[in-house]
DNA sequence: CTAAAAATCTTTACAATGTCAAGATATCTT
DNA sequence: AAGATATCTTGACATTGTAAAGATTTTTAG
């Protein structure tokens, strides 16, 4: 028995082919999205994802392997949701002000997700002047860009511009998701509200 | 044998009276000042301290509140360094730069010490403004309040200038200790001239 | 002073985790 | 069709957090 000569499969659902790759991204998302980046253990992922609990080792070389995968793409949502938040807006501080929310929100939505793009293991070493010219942050300095070219305000150059910005609206954004404001921010207005109070008077 | 008619002990020195407390925090510091926070482990805090693994669990009732009891404390030591650094100094803006170069200089130099001041296990509940008003900010609070008398700029209220320069320091330090500025920022002076870069302009 | 009570520490135990090695099964290459 | 490769499972091991029970020291009450 157990023959794979009728076309092409029996036992077949039993391999997940290169799916499984994907499907273990999408349970470890699962699982951030749910509770305690503490829960996400690699046992669990592997469980959700149907396969033993040494599967995963055929598809990431350790556990750290896996949030570092799953931080890239974290990042790459958080560039289209702040795509998405300046699509329309023409004024350079619309947008600059829109990306700042949409940050923070973001943040504030997805706590997990933020938690694993800031984490020693997952950076990567940068040429000078050390900042990403690819993500989340490309999207910071087209804008800032864009305030600077309409005189908006003075930074010596862009990437100060950037780096000071970026240092705002990341430093609000931890501070909501794990430091003092993390009992007082409960809903999505009052995130916005207070960023905008912040970044807006500027 | 073993009889404690000999005035006072023997085997005393097995037993830490009260100050097992005090030794455990001080081990777990010290495994918090020369690697990962992921090696900060109770078993090896009570190895540390020379007692039974178990033993932690008479003065902590659990792991997170080791931490909870390390980030108390880590909170007090950021606030002497931060006063350190303001001491002597009458200028109101001199004073705001001095704690923001600080803040983020300390977290340079102790980044595991910094991490655990920020995780959600460790915040507590506040009430309105829901800004700390000890500890760390407190100083924060005070050389705003000095800037805002002396009409350096124009706030619509304490707590939010306080909140805007605390984000600002704060998201500057993540970045460094934890994000793409990582390993770029290797030294001190570097650091020093970036903060200063950012906010002395202002 | 002494016996009971409380505090402190140790030993033992258990379930969960990350990781590795060896075996089993499926797919691919030739 | 057969060997090579990729993929998955099973079993094992050391480490961790934590609980329960026992031992020892200190404190307290009579």
């Amino acid at each position: 028995m157990s023959r794979s000569s009728e076309t092409t499969s029996q036992k077949t659902e039993n391999y997940h082919h290169g799916n499984l790759r994907q499907a273990l991204l999408d349970a470890a998302r699962a699982i951030g999205e749910e509770g305690n980046l503490e829960q996400l253990t690699l046992r669990e992922v592997a469980r959700r994802a149907g396969v033993s609990h040494a599967a995963p080792y055929h598809h990431f070389k350790d556990k750290a392997a896996i949030i570092t995968a799953l931080a890239q793409d974290s990042d790459a949502r958080l560039e289209t949701a702040m795509r998405m938040a300046i699509k329309g807006l023409k004024a350079p501080k619309a947008r600059l002000n829109a990306i700042g929310v949409e940050y923070v929100v973001h943040a504030f939505e997805n706590p997990n997700e933020f938690r694993m793009l800031f984490r020693r293991e997952t950076q990567t070493i940068l040429e000078p002047p050390c900042l990403p010219k690819e993500g989340a942050f490309a999207v910071l300095l087209e804008c800032v860009q864009e305030c600077l070219e309409a005189k908006l305000f003075n930074f010596p150059d862009i990437e100060t511009g950037a780096l000071y910005m970026w240092s705002l609206v990341h430093g609000l954004a931890t501070l909501i998701v794990d430091g003092p404001l993390h009992y007082t921010m409960t809903t999505k207005k009052q995130v916005k509200a207070l960023v905008i109070k912040l970044i807006g008077g500027f």
